[in-house]
DNA sequence: GCCAACGTTGGC
DNA sequence: GCCAACGTTGGC
């Protein structure tokens, strides 16, 4: 099952709002970037994915599944952009800061490192478990 | 608040 | 179809 990590700014829409979501989970829309997007039509339903905190925090503060497939976005009149739906799983016991991210030469490859403005990444098996380990969760 | 990096737009 | 100009993102 493949890993993904989801940046929000949480001024915007925090981790906080989506453990307030519930398991329905919401609509993880107004992504209008191609790559993102094309990522969230590569997932399945259950993948699991970090909740980063961009601008403030800079921290993966938690895990996030995919509750639905992505769908077209009612807004995007073209129907080119869409979203999957996300619901809360679990917040990690410590946040893992972008700092420490950084400092790990075992994740100097992280796309969050190489490519800090994708909104929607993937995260390898391996970068999913390390980052895990970090935040104080069993993968 | 600045600025670098990136994506998108539009003129040619 | 190229590329310069512009807007946006996000780290610092």
């Amino acid at each position: 099952m493949a890993h993904w990590l989801y940046k929000s700014e949480p001024g915007v829409w925090s981790w906080d709002a989506q453990v307030a979501a519930g398991a329905a989970g919401t609509y993880w829309d107004g992504v209008r970037n191609h790559l993102a997007n094309a990522h969230m039509k590569a997932m399945a339903v259950g993948d699991r994915g970090f909740f980063y905190h961009s601008n403030e925090g800079k921290a993966v503060v938690g895990i996030v599944e995919v509750a639905a497939a992505w769908a077209p976005d009612p807004a995007d009149p073209k129907g080119t952009f869409g979203a999957v739906t996300l619901r809360a799983v679990e917040p990690l016991p410590r946040p893992v800061g972008l700092v420490e991210i950084k400092a790990d030469l075992r994740l100097t490859e992280m796309v969050l490192v190489k490519n800090s403005r994708l909104s929607v990444q993937p995260v390898t098996d391996d970068e999913w478990r390390l980052i895990c380990d970090l935040g104080g969760l069993a993968p």
